[in-house]
DNA sequence: CGCATGTTCTGGAACGAGTCAAGATTGATC
DNA sequence: GATCAATCTTGACTCGTTCCAGAACATGCG
């Protein structure tokens, strides 16, 4: 009933109703960061047993459009979901394996949020996606 | 036979046969930024009659893979294919009507290439995605 | 506690972007 | 001009995601 595991009560501030698929949905992706779709799928029939994929779709966007999760797709990659949610944290993907790890904002607070020339465009959020190699991949391209 | 148009020599100079699908699809390129897929198929169709959009597709991933287009595709949207390759420069998209417009980079040369905690990736390429409102959304937004 | 109500889940089908495979065609080289 | 390999045509197909209709469920009130 603290900060770990307040699942209810989140679902509840957000005006959404306290359900077994919901709540089984944020134990999966507190669970797992940067799970694709199917991999919470997994999680969410491992935990309750038969659920049905459309009730998952279903949930995961009530939960984006609440603000509860994140949505992030990088190219080539599947819909992929992820707790931390308005913080303005960026993404490092691999370009070898697709893994994605969490990194700060670079520059401070909301750096990227000033273009230089905004051709009148209201900006509102600056997402940025690092590629590179993973350890792994990099370690694994060294050796070969 | 100078800048704004020299397909044959970009096509060869990436070591690639100049075909009438390929300079079509560089000039649809050139004249239409950011143009999705469908677009391009148009374009070229347009330009050359009847052309599989396997060709295009085809075209587009050779020409991608030669680094003569980038192709971009923000959340939400389809693939987009643009010339400006090479020069780091970033996107404003519009929520509304997902219109992009280029934006040169942020804080000088390739300042988001240095995350604050990298996870031991090595980074090669940092993308960032402005997200905002285009004018003509913003005054009807206002209007409305 | 039991009921009415509106939301949510089930199951199945549909949709669209993109991909695969095999054969015909075309551009590049000699 | 002939030959070879890259490229285009055709058509079917996969995969992630969404839509639809009906049954099941959580919630608030009496």
């Amino acid at each position: 009933m603290t900060e770990t595991t307040a699942p209810e009560a989140l679902l509840r501030g957000a005006g959404l109703r306290v359900t077994r698929p919901r709540l089984a949905t944020l134990r999966a992706l507190s669970a797992m960061p940067h799970a694709e779709t199917e991999a919470v799928i997994a999680a969410v029939r491992a935990d309750l047993g038969e659920v049905s994929h459309q009730a998952v779709y279903d949930v995961l966007r009530a939960l984006t459009e609440a603000g509860l999760v994140r949505r992030i797709q990088p190219q080539g990659s599947v819909a992929r979901y992820e707790t931390r949610a308005g913080d303005n944290h960026h993404h490092v993907v691999c370009r070898g394996c697709g893994s994605i790890a969490d990194v700060d904002c670079a520059v401070g607070h909301a750096p990227c949020l000033t273009p230089q020339a905004d051709h009148g465009f209201v900006v509102d959020e600056a997402e940025v996606v690092y590629w590179g190699t993973c350890p792994d991949c990099a370690r694994a391209a060294a050796t070969a």
